[in-house]
This record gives C-alpha cells, sequence and structure tokens, in this order.
DNA sequence: TTGACAAATGACAGCGCTAACATTTGTATG
DNA sequence: CATACAAATGTTAGCGCTGTCATTTGTCAA
C-alpha cells in the first residue's frame, strides 16, 4: 500500500516504468552517462524532463553513503572577514553539483566539535575548518573523516590533511617592522577578540619590537570583546588615558583601525603626523578613507575558493600536488604611517 | 553480508540490542521520550552514551519525509545586512533541534527559483526567503511547499504565508522629511545596486521632495554596481562634477555615506554645515564617525530572530498569532543633519 | 478474580536510491 | 558459425530510520 505522503512525487521508478526500463538504468542515464547507450539516454532524459523528475539527495545519500555537501566550519558570520571567505567558498562550488552546508562555531572550541559531529554523521563530501586550534577530539575525528579537509585561515605545522592561509605572525610583524621603519618607535598595540590568530598576530608584533628594542608592556591593550569601530574610538581613549608617549598604533584589525582614526579626528589628533596608523585585513574601506590607512592584504576571497578547489580536486580522486598553500599577505603602505617621514622632510 | 562502508557506525538496532529491546523503542525514546516507560528510556540514554550513537538524519528524513533543515535564501553573504540577518537566524535557532541551509541568489530571481527547486526537494522543515519579488514561478513553488514560508526584509501585501520586515519606502520617506524638516533643500540621492528595495528607497526619497517642492531629477545619482565606501566617495564626485548646489545627501546605505563622508572631507567640504548627510541601515560605525552620521535603524537581527521563531512555531503546530510582522525602523538623528540648525544659530 | 482499557513495546514494511553481482546483448575473431 | 569478450541492462538487497498496526503488559473497577 503506498502511502499518499508522496502525493506526486515522481521516483527513478516511474521513469523506468515509462522508459521501459529497470530503475537502475535511469540512475545510470543521470548519474553515470557512459555507462548508458546514447539512445537510451536520450530517450530517458527526454522522459525525465516530460515527468518532471528531481531526484532525491536523500535517499541517494543514505543508498551510497555520501552526500554532495561541503561542511564548512567558521567562527562568526558577521565579521567581514569571514564573509569574504565564505564568498570565495561560494565562488568555488558554483558550477560543481556540490553545495556548501556552514556551521557558526562562534569561536568556541566546543562547539566546533559539537557542529563536527553534526556534519560527520551527514557524511559530508569534504570539510573545511578555520584555523589550526581544534580541540584534540576534534583533530582525531577530523583525522578519522572519509573526506577530504582543508584548514583555513593559518598556516601550522601538523596539518590534518590540506591547509591554505598565511602567517599571521609573519604579517603582524612585517606590519610593525613597516612603522618601525618608517621612524616610529612608541607604537601600541590594540587587539579584539583575542582568538588564536590574533594571539599570533600579538606575537608577531612583539617579537618586532622587541627586536628593535622598542617593547613597552605597557602600550599593548587587548580585550576579549568583538571588534567593533566603536571599541576602536574607546581602545584609544583608554590607551590615551595610560599614556600620552604614544607615536603609532598597530591595530589588530582594520574595524578597530577605523575607530582609532575617528577618535583621532575628534580628539584632533593628526593623523599620521602625531600618531601613524596600521591595521590589519586591508578592508575595502581603508584605501578610501582619510588619511588612507596603511594595512596588510589578506586574501580571504581567495582563501575560500582555493579551499573548496582543493576539496573538490581530491574528490574527484586528482592528486592535489601542493595540499598546503600559503597564500602570504601583502602589505599595503599608505599615508596613515608617513608622520616621520613627513617631519623630517618638514611637511 | 553487511558491507564495511559503515564501518564502526553504531545504529538504533546496536543500541537496542544492547538494552534488550527493539530499535523502533530506541528510536522512541529518543524522539518521544513520554511514550516509553521512564526507566527504560534512562536505560537506554546511558547505552546511547556509552556506544555513543550519533542519529543519522539522512536515515530519518527518508523514513520520515521530513528535515531538521530550514532552508534560507538570501541575495548575498558579504553584505553586512544580511550578515547581521544572518546572525540573527542563528540566534533563533540556537538550541533547537533544527539547523539552518544556506543559499546565495546573488540578486538573481531564476537563481533564487533554482534554489528553491533544489532545497523543496530536500524536504525542509521551513523556509525563509528575501523581499517580496520572487518570480511568479518561485511564488507557485512557495504557495505549494508543505513547510511554513516567511518573507522577510520588506512589507508588502501579499504574502506567500508568514512576513517580517518594514517599509522602505516609508524608512525612506521619513529620514528624507527629516533632511527637508531640518531646513535642508537640495536634497541629493545615491543609490547603488539598485534592487527592489533600493529602488523603494527611491520612491519614498522621492515622494517626499515632490511634496515639498523639492524634486530635482538631477539630484538622484543610481549604479547597478554594489555599494561600497570608495563607491560613496565615487558617487560624491560624479555629484559635484555635476552640480555644485547641493546641500545634503541621502545615501542609500551606510557604506556609500561613509565614503560621501571621508570625500566631504578630502575635499574640506564640512559636515553637516555645507552639506547634511544621511545613511541608511545604521551601521555600528555611523554613530561612532566623525562628524556621527544620521541613520534610519533597521532591525536586521530581530528580523531573522523572528522569522525562525514563527517557523518554529508552526512547525510546533502553535497557531501563530500574527503572521505578518512590521518591524518599523528608527530614524536616528546625528550631527551630520544639523546642518541648517547651525548656520541658523550662527554656529 | 475478571474484564476493560490504557500504556508500553514490538513486528513489519518501505522511504528512493545505489552497490554489487548477474545476466543478456552485441561484436569481433578465427 | 562458434567463441570470447566487452558493453549494456537487470536483479537483489539493503542504507538506518520511522509510520502503522499488532501485541503484550499493567492498572483499576466491579
Amino acid at each position: 500500500m503506498k502511502s499518499d505522503r508522496s502525493a506526486g512525487k515522481v521516483t527513478l521508478a516511474d521513469v523506468g516504468r515509462v522508459a521501459n526500463v529497470s530503475a537502475i538504468t535511469v540512475s545510470r542515464a543521470l548519474r553515470k552517462p557512459e555507462m548508458v547507450s546514447p539512445k537510451l539516454r536520450q530517450r530517458i532524459e527526454e522522459i525525465v524532463e516530460q515527468l518532471g523528475y528531481v531526484p532525491d539527495p536523500v535517499a541517494r545519500a543514505l543508498a551510497s553513503d555520501r552526500t554532495d555537501v561541503i561542511g564548512v566550519l567558521i567562527p562568526s558570520v558577521t565579521n567581514s572577514v569571514f564573509a569574504d571567505v565564505l564568498r570565495g567558498i561560494y565562488a568555488g562550488v558554483e558550477g560543481s553539483p556540490f553545495s556548501v552546508q556552514f556551521g557558526n562555531t562562534r569561536y568556541s572550541v566546543l562547539e566546533e566539535e559539537r557542529l563536527l559531529r553534526v556534519f560527520l554523521s551527514q557524511r559530508p563530501a569534504g570539510l573545511i575548518v578555520s584555523g589550526i586550534d581544534q580541540s584534540e577530539t576534534s583533530r582525531a575525528l577530523l583525522m578519522q573523516a572519509r573526506c577530504p579537509v582543508v584548514q583555513i585561515m593559518e598556516m601550522g605545522p601538523a596539518p590534518v590533511d590540506m591547509m591554505v592561509g598565511f602567517s599571521h605572525f609573519d604579517a603582524a610583524y612585517d606590519a610593525t617592522r613597516h612603522l618601525i621603519a618608517g621612524g616610529y618607535q612608541r607604537i601600541a598595540f590594540l587587539g579584539a577578540r583575542m582568538d588564536p590568530r590574533t594571539q599570533r598576530r600579538l606575537e608577531g608584533y612583539t617579537q618586532a619590537v622587541k627586536e628593535a628594542g622598542l617593547f613597552d608592556e605597557g602600550l599593548i591593550i587587548t580585550t576579549p570583546r568583538a571588534s567593533t569601530v566603536g571599541l576602536g574610538c574607546q581602545l584609544l581613549s583608554d590607551l590615551m588615558a595610560r599614556t600620552q608617549k604614544i607615536d603609532a598604533i598597530f591595530c589588530n584589525n582594520d574595524d578597530l583601525a577605523l575607530g582609532v582614526l575617528f577618535e583621532c579626528q575628534r580628539r584632533r589628533i593628526a593623523v599620521p603626523d602625531e600618531i601613524g596608523l596600521c591595521g590589519f585585513n586591508d578592508l575595502e574601506m581603508m584605501a578610501v578613507a582619510n588619511p588612507p590607512i596603511t594595512s596588510v592584504r589578506t586574501f580571504r576571497q581567495e582563501m575560500g575558493r582555493r579551499a573548496v578547489e582543493m576539496v573538490l580536486a581530491r574528490i574527484a580522486g586528482k592528486d592535489v600536488p601542493q595540499p598546503v598553500v600559503d597564500l602570504r599577505y601583502e602589505l599595503m603602505p599608505r599615508l596613515s604611517t608617513r608622520g616621520q617621514e613627513r617631519l623630517r622632510r618638514g611637511a
């Protein structure tokens, strides 16, 4: 007795009946066309069209023990950095039969672990996870995963499988060196959220200022709060309340840098003449701010796209020649860090 | 012969075997606990824990003809407006057994239709779609959908099912009225992307300036390009090249407004004394910009949260007393639109 | 104690599809 | 024309779960 729940639903068997072939042949005509004779294949395609048959991915998943879903775990949906990564991921699956399922870990290692279990129970075709700081359990789960895995955002010594990212330490180190080379001596660091990547940027900054003999713990201000433009304003105020002797600020991201710029404008502190300013990520607005703000460009969309490419290549059984890709970064020097230079020139 | 593909996978039957009950009883203990005696239920829960049983959503979906997935169709992942909506949606499903599947329509009605078919073939528990401008076919698909449907972002006369949004026309109308009330006479409109919601904001602006006898087509600049801060700079330049007689600018969103502010700073045009500036959406940065920028606050997270709440209520069989929710908006007057006022006071 | 009825549990079938193996058909070769 | 072998198609048996109906167990009134 056929229940009515699937009212109107056309199945492979229905198509087969009309075409006078078995369901499996229809399945093959659609999934592995080269296994079916061209003539029959065409006839089946017509009938599929005519009956409006739509394959049922759920049944397919159960029978074949796999899905066409690539799972993506990211810590935040609002952060524009991850929004860019997502865009790259979308661009990557575009045109392929694969779809994307996101999970928001909210910067929690435990939530990541939970989501990982959920995702793995759904037989993903591939997994893309953020960062390299998974819990031991998560790492184990990923190692056991019977699908390609890509870690994105960072570089690290022991990839679970594949990896696309860049060194936040190096990026921050270079940015700080740029400030030092520009003649700045009292370089503050403003950090929000303090997730692992921010931490490593702080380490890069620290190493650079220490090497130059410019380290001063009093110049570092961090907060676990999520970074916003308003927070940038406030952190600058905190910093000014603590010490006036600052000649540059390295912000752990562009939101903070923008807030610092606004607050400087309000306090009539000239950027870059009195204070140099450097952000991180090079959001679109940095180049058009007034003054344009120096930042470290990171290749966020590219990261997403590459990660998907690697997953797809592996699914297709291709060999991935470079399973660990360092996308690097690019320092974008702009007016906001030319203060000392201008002073010297007497500008 | 059991194939090895499900190596290590624990099934309901496995749990049942250990508990000396049938698989269906285990299923009930987990899904409908009130149907199983408390004692047995607890024993089963222990064994589930011990064996590490994880329910298989795919098998469940096939057997029960339904999933715990709420499908969400939005036009963009990078636009921070939608990122906020997503955050609200996430907050809404938090703690429920439901998960979210996104589809990115990229502002294309055809892509929306395609994704809708894909989603519907997966038996969603609910659907959330953006806007009210679906194609005829999409509308028909949505009407036939055997799950709750919520349209978000806008208000419209004929909801497919449920609806949460606000009137973009009214919001823009009120913002423009605010500028007019502030004494501005030559009010320009800057619009990017020109999706249906932007169009309606333009209509609201147009109606307000027409009513006040201040309409001038030459003051309207639009572009199909996606809005960015840099685009705001450029549109201001275009506007200034066309006419110098402007005393206020209503930007169709905050990115543009920020760009306009930067460009004004560069051109030494005082905001608000020479030009009043109003944005749309009230992104966090507007309040802390220099000067703070007047904007229209929209309740984006709230919109996502409410949409999910409505879907969940309907799934739970509850009656949704208010299937159409107008979330309104709030004008946030700030310094950037107090130019005429200051002039009069001689500031 | 018995019967009536509710509560608790089970047996069975099937969701729509595909893996694995089986069979038929076509084609070239000696 | 028989043989060998590849190409094309079919049969069978599930995947892991839940809907439906059947059965067993427990509870209480008469």
